[in-house]
DNA sequence: CCCTCCGAAGAAAACGATTTATAGAACTTC
DNA sequence: GAAGTTCTATAAATCGTTTTCTTCGGAGGG
């Protein structure tokens, strides 16, 4: 679809500019203008933009003034062709729609950027392999400083990235392929502690519900589960693992499925919130109480979590630190760091509450 | 903060161009070097680049293939610089961590701008009238083709926009003192809906937790509240009324002292489910059962509400349809449209839960 | 008094694309 | 075969900045 162009600056190379126009149109004046109503060069004007010392005071003054009259705003566009620079950054997230935590990243890595000068374009991925490959080379194209991006899947191609030589920061999630800047949350660790936390419960058929395998995500989650199973001297019983969405419709089903089995678990760990939103749901169609029939602890600690009765043990994330840190590494390449890549690894906390905690006897038998 | 430059590419205006260098570097190579490789002119590049008809199909081949060869990446600064345009919309909202409310309606427009072949940067304000008008200038001085943004305040000072001719488009909340094409919802219906619905269940003291009255979404609830009320033959009790922040801390604390007083309300409405949260909390601390000794009705349906014990009455809002309709009304501008600003009005609509049902009085005894 | 030096301001060349005017080549047509 | 007519492809101007390099005037030194 084109967009027929209203051609009002439009003129024949051989015509006058179309500076000759005056006065009206404050936002379109340019650095020609402002040279011209201060009677300066553009060079001067450019000087006095990007405050150079060695210019007189008083032309200083005039220059200013001419461009506080023209209500002139210099392009950002024409000065990033010139200097190959551009004081913007991209952040690629997954998905906005997962909850606070990519909220609060978000916050980390522009109250960073914002400190340092930069600005901060935000796209969103929906977890679209195709989308994201789009906009890292929208990013490149608009010739951004550097980039934060949470890989959609293992798969993700920075090749584009290196070959620009723009610095970037994987937040969230590694790859294994590229060796690049990381920051992660420990996810085994917190896993660990969640299902640990579970055993120590005297719980015995604990149930996983976790993400997509190629995440980093659902992978190391997985993987802290079955750590933790193993070093209590359990084995994983693949019957009770379901690898799903990380959305609420394949909670929904996952937990469905590993309800209806003939020897349903006793306790269940899900490693994000939207599907412990319907794992919930599909506990609570099965008639089952928590935690005396099924005890339940999510990764993700979202602020309704106390809200539900008994309240949500949860797993909370340090999602603006993860932010925080990205943004760092990312001004340190800017900076002209240039050694190896690095990986900040951030510890999750297990915040217990009453959906894991055993009930005693005396409860229990009331049933 | 200036970030040191590797000047790998600097050179005096008089010796060999850049473009000397050959083969590496992928990335970096220019419409000169496809040109060259092509054995034709830049011109012919662009053409091939834009297809336009009269190019030679043989030509248009080798050119083809120069692009791949090379890896090349037209510069979008460059052709923005040149055109006076650019196919990137900046939507501009208030606080990504507002749920699932903002991510539905980024959403809704995201696919009508992909589908008209724009791509879309969202940028971030925090409610914070600096960070808006920061990144208002900034998505000018970028060239943007078009925003969507979601006004801070009353306050926001389009200006700007309108002398930059930069088409825009208001999201969720209106401005009263620019007419600008607008996209909201009806508020006050939605508020009268879940007001109506408490006093229709027999509640006689209705309490009201709304947002910032400078706000389109805080005033216009409040107002449906009002609405209702007074139709049903009531008045308005200002010690029913608390303005928050829109907030979690604010809803709480907007509830303790709502419960605290000497005649505490029988029911609640509250406009938007972070604050919910917070007074549910309040409730919950006060020892109060939902809905024997308060009902609560909350504007936005997040999809945790249907956990919650009882389950949570809610007005929801049709978010990603506020989108899709913004990003028609940018994009009718954007295709000429010229004429008077339109108002686009969606319908919430109530969604009934246990929340807001009164108990019969069987049960109300047992209390 | 002349030469050198220094600092401030200007002229002009980039940056990488698009687009207009222009130059050729190929084809009619007489 | 020459003149007129299409077509294509190129040259060159242009968008709005930054950044050299140059220039110009005055100050300082011998």
């Amino acid at each position: 679809m084109q967009v027929h162009q209203v051609s009002g600056t439009a003129h024949r190379p051989g015509t006058t500019p179309r500076t000759a126009r005056e006065g009206s149109d404050p936002s379109k004046a340019t650095i020609v203008d402002v040279a011209r109503a201060a009677g300066v060069s553009t060079a001067t004007v450019s000087r006095v933009l990007n405050d150079h010392p060695k210019v007189g005071s008083q032309l200083k003054a005039r220059v200013l003034q001419a461009i506080k009259e023209l209500g002139y705003r210099p392009s950002r566009v024409a000065r990033s062709l010139r200097t190959r620079r551009n004081r913007v950054w991209a952040l690629i997230i997954s998905d906005i729609r997962t909850g606070p935590f990519f909220a609060d990243l978000v916050r980390g890595v522009e109250d960073v950027a914002h400190g340092a000068g930069y600005s901060l374009f935000l796209c969103n991925t929906d977890e679209d392999p195709a989308k994201e490959r789009a906009y890292m080379e929208l990013a490149l194209a608009e010739n951004v400083g550097g980039l934060v991006l949470t890989p959609s899947s293992e798969r993700t191609d920075l090749s584009p990235l290196i070959n620009a030589r723009t610095p970037f920061v994987l937040a969230d999630r590694s790859l294994p392929t590229a060796h690049a800047d990381t920051v992660i949350v420990d996810n085994v660790a917190g896993a660990y502690q969640a299902v640990s936390h579970l055993l120590a419960g005297g719980f015995q058929r604990i149930a996983c519900i976790t993400g997509p395998l190629q995440t980093t995500t659902g992978e190391r989650r997985y993987a802290g589960y079955g750590k933790a199973l193993v070093e209590a001297g359990h084995e994983v019983d693949e019957s009770l693992v379901r690898v799903a969405d990380f959305r609420e419709a394949g909670g929904l089903q996952a937990m469905r499925q590993l309800l209806s089995g003939s020897d349903p678990p006793d306790a269940l760990f899900v490693t994000n919130h939207l599907m412990a939103i319907g794992a919930l749901q599909a506990i609570d169609e099965a008639g089952l109480a928590i935690p005396s029939d099924i005890a339940v602890v999510s990764f993700d600690d979202p602020p309704w979590s106390t809200l539900l009765r008994p309240p949500l043990s949860a797993v909370a994330q340090p999602a603006y630190d993860v932010g925080v840190e990205s943004a760092r590494l990312l001004l340190s390449r800017l900076e002209g760091y240039s050694g190896v890549a690095r990986t900040v690894t951030l510890s999750p906390t297990l915040v217990v509450r009453g959906s894991s905690v055993p009930v005693p006897r005396a409860t229990l038998g009331r049933r």
